[in-house]
DNA sequence: GCCTTGTAGTTACAAATGTCATTATTTTTA
DNA sequence: TAAAAATAATGACATTTGTAACTACAAGGC
């Protein structure tokens, strides 16, 4: 199995092309330090499997993703992050990687999972699988606070910041404080995904 | 059955306030030409139904309706408009309106509606009720070609326009342009809407 | 009493969003 | 074949949206 690892810190590109040169039918072809970098290997090693970090100088992760996917679709590519970051997930299932691990996983752990993401099946820190499936005993919208809620439902109604303000007779700066605190809880970026996430609940 | 009317023209006014007074259980006991106006008549008369046209100057219907039942729970508001407009619509209900009727609805049947409204049910227009209801057979998502309906559920996914972009491989101004035209082919106002129908549906 | 929390406000700023006009290419359809 | 529709793009523009920093006040909990 030819792998390609990508990230922008030296340090984790060696440690784990060494570790993960000892598992016999394991090559570490190349190494990039960032996505520009990591298409250009493909060009010249064509891996079987891409190990990418997301957040990289020069070209992200997730673009270098999507223009591999686009040239090599039958490469596999798994996302690697220090943390668990549930837009980046997503943004990296879409752009095509078919694997997402957690860096602290334990390195003969990863190589299994490696293994299974080269045989064809999707691979997913459990933790990180749960956050994409949003289970509903995590429902966040408990956290908010009533003011907080009533707005929250008026956004989800599709009422802007402005009908908001005069539905509840408060301003409407107060309004995009309010949803700006509101997101922040519900680790949201937008009004569109919060309305989105109502009512998918 | 003590009426006030408003409305900016005063011909509709006057018409409707000839019009009702031969209900022999009808009073109109003031017109008002805007919204401000139409809250000083409740001060001074306290009317039961207030008849009220949406679009007016110095303050609108559904501000007014808003300010009313603010202030005088108890009185009946049914909006009156020349045309179906599910935005103003929803708001004046959301505002506390409790009835909608379309003007060319003939004299006699807009008096029984006004009783239906004094006895406590709720009248709506049964066209206005379909909209409001968006039932599915009228599925405008339908009319969208195939790319709009790309982007459409894109955003429906959360996305920003950037990320559609990048997703689909053009440009941002393009996906701004078409979900320009999105949004019009769906008579909605933005993309959190479009989101909240998409997942409604 | 003091501290925290919830609510509400203002201002300023940056970023994203939506609209319009206008052009160009390709595909479909009449 | 000619016209119409779909796709894609750019630049300018106004508006909306979201963030940050900071103030203020009332209600409860310790």
């Amino acid at each position: 199995m030819r792998l390609l690892i990508v990230d922008d810190d030296m340090l984790v590109c060696q440690s784990l092309k060494v570790l993960l040169s000892r598992e016999k039918d394991m090559t570490v072809v190349a190494t990039a330090y960032n996505g520009l970098e990591a298409i250009e290997c493909c060009h010249r090693e064509t891996p079987d499997v891409v190990l990418m970090d997301i957040q990289m100088p020069e070209m992200d992760g997730i673009q270098a993703a999507r223009e591999i996917k686009r040239s090599w679709p039958e490469v596999r590519i798994m996302m690697l992050t220090t943390f668990q970051d549930e837009k980046n997930i997503r943004l990296a299932i879409l752009a095509g990687a078919e694997g997402y691990l957690i860096k602290s996983t334990e390195v003969s752990g990863m190589a299994q999972q490696i293994r299974s993401l080269y045989s064809g099946v999707s691979v997913l820190d459990p933790d990180v699988l749960n956050k994409l499936l949003q289970q509903p005993n995590t429902d966040k919208f408990i956290d908010l606070t009533p003011r907080e809620m009533d707005i929250a439902r008026l956004v989800a109604e599709g009422l802007s910041n402005k009908e908001i303000a005069q539905q509840l007779y408060i301003s409407e700066g107060t309004v995009r404080n309010t949803l700006s605190v509101i997101l922040d809880k519900l680790e949201m970026r937008d009004r569109t995904q919060l309305a989105i996430q109502y009512w998918k609940r």
